[in-house]
DNA sequence: GTCTATAGTGGGATAGAC
DNA sequence: GTCTATCCCACTATAGAC
């Protein structure tokens, strides 16, 4: 696992073959065949990882203090640009729930859906957040665009915007599969 | 690329094959080679069609008398759902912008940055529908979420929150490389 | 000159026999 | 753990038909 991350850390998606992972082990590809089903159960156990580190970090922006919305988004920024390629396999494609560690979606979730007040604005300050890194990291946005303007009138609209709901403490614990 | 595009739109970017393209044009795949640079330069000739496509569908929006903003993310999202391998192909990598036609990118652009007002607030918006079409198209959001919600949610902040800037149309002018 | 083809390189995931 | 093999991929070299 860990020679599988620094491989799809450092040289992107298309060097995590099972072949280089072989190779950065010592072993030939089929002998990988005996400690992994196949290539869709490393990714799954690569998202695991993935989504508990941003889960810990999301959860240490919501306690510093600053707005909690604005401290969220910050961090969530950081985490997508320090890690690029890991960041893509967790949101180029459906998460693979049944592997993943009980509870983990939600306990990501949970520092924004808290900040965001309710679990609809949650889902949307989420598409925010992450249509802004999906498309910064894609090399979408022209070349002079500003960005920190643009998460700044994001977020400013957001945080804006009336509460239409339950108190948070119910919308937390009526969270199911979290975003 | 009528052929291609049929094979992008009804098998998926993994059924985008030389091999593939080439059987369905009764041909062998290294004859390709004789019309084509390579793979990459079909893809920026598919984004160019797509991208055409975007454009005319949201100009259409714009034009629909209903409140612009409300028009033109139900125009995206209705795109990007009837068309979910090419919205990929067109956000998930960088904008091959030396193949797309002069002014597209702009000319795409454009009625979303008229109806949000302000570039920045342009970027924030299309952030916003790129997220929510994105995680929809990924199976990211939890299956029982309410995505309609989360856009009303999403859209009303955003048409209420203030503009910070100079009029329209010299911000159209001024308008770059789209986004 | 413009189309096609065959043959081959090097890289992938993966199955099976040892 | 290995080797061998199958089948996929993008792409190249080369040559022949029209």
């Amino acid at each position: 696992m860990r020679a599988a991350l620094e491989l799809l850390e450092e040289d992107g998606a298309e060097a995590l073959t099972m072949r280089r992972l072989a190779d950065r082990l010592g072993v030939k590809a089929p002998s990988l065949y005996k400690h992994l089903a196949g290539k869709e159960e490393l990714e799954g156990a690569l998202m695991a990882v993935g989504l508990e580190q941003v889960s810990s970090v999301l959860a240490e922006a919501a306690r510093s203090g600053e707005d909690p919305l604005t401290a969220i988004a910050a961090a969530y920024r950081r985490f997508a640009l320090a890690h690029p390629h890991l960041y893509r396999l967790l949101t180029e494609r459906p998460l693979l729930r049944e592997r993943l560690p009980e509870g983990l979606e939600a306990r990501a979730a949970a520092p924004l859906v808290r900040a965001a007040g309710d679990p609809d604005r949650a889902r949307a300050a989420w598409a925010f957040a992450h249509g802004m890194v999906h498309l910064e990291l894609s090399g979408r946005f022209p070349p002079d665009a500003d960005l920190d303007a643009a998460w700044r009138s994001g977020l400013a609209a957001l945080a804006g915007a009336p509460t239409t709901t339950p108190p948070a403490r119910a919308v937390v614990r009526s969270w199911r599969g979290p975003d």
